[in-house]
DNA sequence: TAGCACATGTAATAAGTTACATGATTTT
DNA sequence: AAAATCATGTAACTTATTACATGTGCTA
């Protein structure tokens, strides 16, 4: 009867949650559609998909259809109209933010112990790195616009989008002062 | 007398020879210089660096030295030169980029799921934490930049903070074009 | 003398990745 | 016939946080 407090949750099940919102899907199929989504900034490994999917199952956020359509075995979730609700209230909770690890940066504010060289050549592979990024990123603002024109998700999935823009290309000018200072230092 | 190769290395070792570097510290002056240095993009809990720390000296990257000033209990730590050597290794290996989760990104994607005014909320949020951390940012390379004139070590201090900065800027500025997008919604 | 800062450490818990195990169907 | 893709799931391991446990010395 009692429902135990799960305590702080992490945020797999309602990333799944979301996900679903836009239609029964598989775990399979889940994550496929995480990499052509929200690839860019969330990831889920099937180590956490399936466990979580039958959790969720097991909680009523989710229901479920075996599919033996004489084909493969496959397992199709569905939405709850708790799992709505649970989505909902998800989305109005502030977010949790805590200080994300830069191995970069770590490495840069030590960077008097190592080879100059080395250090720059970092900071050249991060540019680099930055540089597919970004026309990666303007490829698929492009697509997504032309494809989703008035869906009403689009400004939504834009300014994802736009976030991922305006970081690289602010990163990308740091690469470069970043780099004239090691000129400088020579 | 083999030593097991102890598999793809977390980098909380490697954090703590880089501020050994610095000079001897114990584990508690550790997690303060923690706040005071790298607090930005690098934090550690007491949990890790003790453990962390007898860890190492195991393997001979530091030496403790046990400190009964005839005062309070005290274990402080240097590197050694294997200690130094391997953070010279680690500081030339390339970085490892993986897809940081972004939370408020996770709900700005689904946000058609619901109340737009609780959307916009979340931005103006994140807003609000953005001037303030560029504020603190600002205050940290002023007070960096006069304490440490000179020092070699003040070119790359002044990469991570500038780091901040300019992502910071960015991400404000996409935070007033996500509210004007809203503006545009109603 | 109460409370705070100093100081070290362990245990419980959480969260997640990777590798493994299994098997069906489709494509080359 | 082999290889790739579809599909689900578990086990082992890694990493990290939080809470707990313990005790000292200084200051209000």
């Amino acid at each position: 009867m009692s429902i135990e407090a799960p305590a702080a949750r992490a945020t797999t099940t309602e990333s799944l949650l979301g996900l679903l919102s836009l239609g029964p899907l598989s775990g399979y199929e889940i994550r496929q559609l995480i990499d052509e989504s929200i690839g860019n900034f969330w990831t889920e490994s099937f180590g956490q998909i399936y466990p979580t999917l039958k959790r969720m199952a097991a909680d009523g956020l989710v229901s479920v259809e075996e599919t033996p359509d004489g084909k493969r075995r496959k397992k199709t979730y569905s939405l709850t109209d708790p799992g709505r609700e649970r989505l909902r209230e998800w989305l109005a909770m502030p977010v949790s933010v805590q200080v994300p690890r830069n191995e970069l940066l770590l490495k840069l504010f030590f960077g008097n112990r190592g080879e100059r060289s080395e250090m720059q050549r970092l900071v050249e592979t991060r540019r680099d790195l930055l540089t597919a990024r970004l026309a990666r990123l303007r490829a698929i603002e492009q697509q997504i616009t032309a494809d989703h024109a008035g869906h009403p998700a689009l400004p939504f999935w834009l300014m994802t989008v736009r976030y991922g823009t305006a970081e690289t290309t602010a990163l990308l000018g740091w690469c470069k002062d970043c780099l004239t200072t090691f000129k400088e230092m020579s």
